[in-house]
DNA sequence: CTTACTGCAAATAGTTTGCAAGAAG
DNA sequence: CTTCTTGCAAACTATTTGCAGTAAG
């Protein structure tokens, strides 16, 4: 079984009956460099270097679009407003350190496991799983005095 | 090895050089009485049909002492707000359906086993994990078109 | 009494929306 | 051309803060 290819943005974009713009192609790109775990904010602020006049409503609703799109993911860490990331066709999750902000990548086949077996057994259709982990990188346990 | 005795909320918040005022008492009633996954709005108003001149701000001052505490926990699922549930001796998890709303709890040893794994790997002290899954519940299957 | 706590109103952060002008197809 | 998208300002939701009065210890 071979994965299947995925359609470049603008196609899927096309196919939603919407329109390919230089600011959600931008945006989209931006998401993809960083690597994801922006914010909306950070990605205004980045945005606008190329593009100075884009406003942060447009970033706002290209994320909504693009998330219904699930061209991206929302992440909810513990704050106060949502993340982002580019859709993966790995499923993975976040370990956060507390200290710095530094967001760390893993993937675990028990998430899989846990989905079956608890949705098995509470008669649910799990659809998506999102595990946080936080703590202290190896670095800010040594400054402990600091946080 | 037995569970070492909880105090009660008052003794702790003694301990730490806090008040003990009605608001406070009610407050955390209200949330132990809920069994949890209450926000801010609710618990504002379960708590102003006893106590009607009490304060949002107040709900969430109270909130965020709570928290630091440890007397709550916060719940970060997949809205632009957060959610409360006393804080349980036992660590567990969250399974929410997309269609109703509905909250399961649930407890699994793997995460303790992924807690363990990751932070080895990563060089982290995990001190904290959540998970949410999402879905539909048994009920909301059925009804597929009206979500 | 002393100082933490509360209620109220005003401020702030994050996000959404109405609308007229601009661009994609 | 037609309709979707954008920028801007205003609105809105969730939460925090300043301050003067109130109450816990």
């Amino acid at each position: 079984m071979r994965a299947k290819p995925r359609s470049a943005p603008s196609q899927i974009l096309r196919r939603a009956r919407r329109r390919s713009t230089s600011q959600r192609s931008l945006l989209l790109d931006l998401i993809q460099q960083a690597g994801g775990h922006l914010d909306a904010d950070e990605l205004y602020r980045r945005a606008r270097e190329q593009q100075p006049r884009l406003s942060l409503s447009t970033v706002y609703r290209s994320l909504r679009l693009f998330k219904q799109l699930q061209l991206i993911d929302e992440l909810h860490f513990e704050e106060d407003h949502h993340h982002y990331e580019g859709h993966s066709p790995r499923e993975h999750h976040h370990l956060v350190c507390l200290g710095c902000g530094r967001v760390v990548e893993f993937e675990s086949p028990l998430i899989q496991q846990l989905k079956a077996d608890v949705g098995g057994r509470q008669g649910f259709k799990v659809t998506s799983a999102e595990l946080n982990l936080a703590g202290l990188c190896p670095r800010c346990r040594g400054k402990k005095g600091s946080v």
